[in-house]
DNA sequence: CGCTAGCCTAGAACGAGTTCCAGTGACTCG
DNA sequence: CGAGTCACTGGAACTCGTTCTAGGCTAGCG
C-alpha cells in the first residue's frame, strides 16, 4: 500500500491525510452544536477514532485546530462564490453583495462561525502563518468580487485590509448579539465606498 | 465607620470600591508584565488581598475581569487625550491622530494591550454589557477627536463604527505580530477617509 | 447582649486544555 | 527474518479557570 514517504516539508500519506480530514469533519460537526466550547479535544479525538496524543501531533493546540477548520471552511465557501460572482455592476456594491452572502452562509451556522472567528482572534503569535492563511484566503475572495482587470494598486489593498477588518470586527459583534444583520449590512456598504475612492483612474 | 448601604443598583461601600481598585490594579500590573496569560485569577486574588471567591464576586469571569480593566484604561485614555485635542485640521486627520496617539501609547505596554484585546474579542454574550461600554468609550473618543460643532449624522455614526472595527482589528493584526505599526498607520488612514466621505453639507 | 443576614476567607473540588509516558504496531533497511 | 524507527494508542498527570463548602467577621436589630 503506497510508500509512505515524507519529504522534510510535512508530506502526508494517505491514511494522514485521511486522519487530518476525520479530525477536521469532526471538529466543524462539534462547532455547529454549540460553538468554541464544544469543540472539546478530547471529544474530537474520540470523534475522529484517533488518539489525544495523535490530535495535538496533527494540530498543537485547540486555537490551531479551529483555524484550521476555518481555513477549511473558506476553501469551500471561495469556491461556492466563484461559481455565482456577483451581480452587481460596481466594485464597491459586488463586494458588498459578495460579503453579505458570505455572511448569510455563516449565518446558517452561527455555532461554527463562533468557534472559528473567536478562534481566529484568540490565537496568539504560535498561529500567526496559519491566520496570515486565513486572511489571504479573505483578501483572495475579496480581490475575486472586485472583478478588477489588473492587479490592484497598493491604494486598494489597503481598502481591502480595511475591508477585511470590518469584516471580522462586524462578525464578532453579531456573533456576539451586540449588533443585528442589518447593522452589519450597513457597515460592510459603509467600508465598501472605499473602494470607490479608491479606483485608479476614471472615477474621481 | 461609614454606613454600608446597598440600594438595589450596586452601589459599593468604600471598603468594596477599595477592593475593586486593587483587583484591576493587580489585573493591569499582571497584564502588563506577561499579557492574557499571565492575569491567573488565583494570583490576582493573591495579589489584591482578597479571597478567590470574592474576586469571582466582583468580576464573574476572567473576561470580565479583563473588559474592565479596558474599561479603566480606555478612561485614563479619554481623559489625557481631551487635555491634549488634536492639532489637525480636517476630522479625519484629527480622528487619525488620535488613534494613532491611543495607538502609540498601547505600544507602551503592549502585553497589557494584548491581554485587554483578546479578552474584549474573546468576550462571549454573557459579557455583552460591559462590551458596550468599551465600545461607547470609544465612540466617544472618536466623536470628541471628530470636533463635530453638531451632533452626527447617522452616515457619520457609521463611519464611526467602520473605524472601530478597523481599530480592533488592526491592533489585533498588530498585536500578534502579523502587522506592522507602519501597516496598522496606513489602515488607520485609510479608513479615516470614511469621514470626509460623509461629512454632512458643504463638502462632497 | 445575643440573633440574623451578608460578605469574606481558606481551601477543596471539578472540568477541560495540554503534556507526558510506556507500550504497540507498521514500515524500512540490513 | 531481525532490528530499528517512528507514528499511534491509552491513559495518567498537571495547570488554571471556575464552582462549592464550611466557617468567621461585621452590622444592624430586638
Amino acid at each position: 500500500m503506497t510508500a509512505e514517504v515524507k519529504p522534510a516539508a510535512m508530506q502526508l500519506t494517505e491514511r494522514q491525510e485521511a486522519r487530518r480530514r476525520r479530525i477536521l469533519h469532526a471538529s466543524a460537526r462539534l462547532a455547529s452544536r454549540g460553538g468554541f466550547d464544544a469543540v472539546q479535544m478530547r471529544e474530537v479525538a474520540e470523534n475522529s477514532g484517533v488518539a489525544l496524543g495523535t490530535l495535538y501531533r496533527y494540530f498543537p493546540s485547540k486555537v490551531h485546530l479551529l483555524v484550521a477548520t476555518m481555513q477549511d471552511q473558506l476553501q469551500h465557501m471561495h469556491e461556492t462564490l466563484r461559481k455565482r460572482p456577483p451581480t452587481e455592476e460596481e466594485p464597491a456594491a459586488r463586494v458588498a453583495q459578495t460579503l453579505m452572502r458570505a455572511f448569510r452562509a455563516l449565518q446558517r451556522e452561527p455555532h461554527l462561525a463562533d468557534a472559528m472567528v473567536r478562534a481566529l482572534t484568540f490565537a496568539d503569535r504560535s498561529v500567526s502563518p496559519e491566520v496570515d492563511t486565513v486572511s489571504r484566503l479573505t483578501t483572495a475572495i475579496i480581490l475575486d468580487a472586485m472583478g478588477l482587470d489588473d492587479s490592484p494598486t497598493a491604494e486598494q489593498l489597503s481598502a481591502v485590509r480595511v475591508i477585511e477588518h470590518t469584516w471580522h470586527s462586524a462578525l464578532i459583534t453579531w456573533l456576539s448579539g451586540r449588533a443585528s444583520i442589518a447593522q452589519v449590512k450597513i457597515d460592510i456598504e459603509t467600508v465598501c465606498r472605499l473602494i470607490d475612492l479608491t479606483a485608479p483612474a476614471p472615477a474621481g
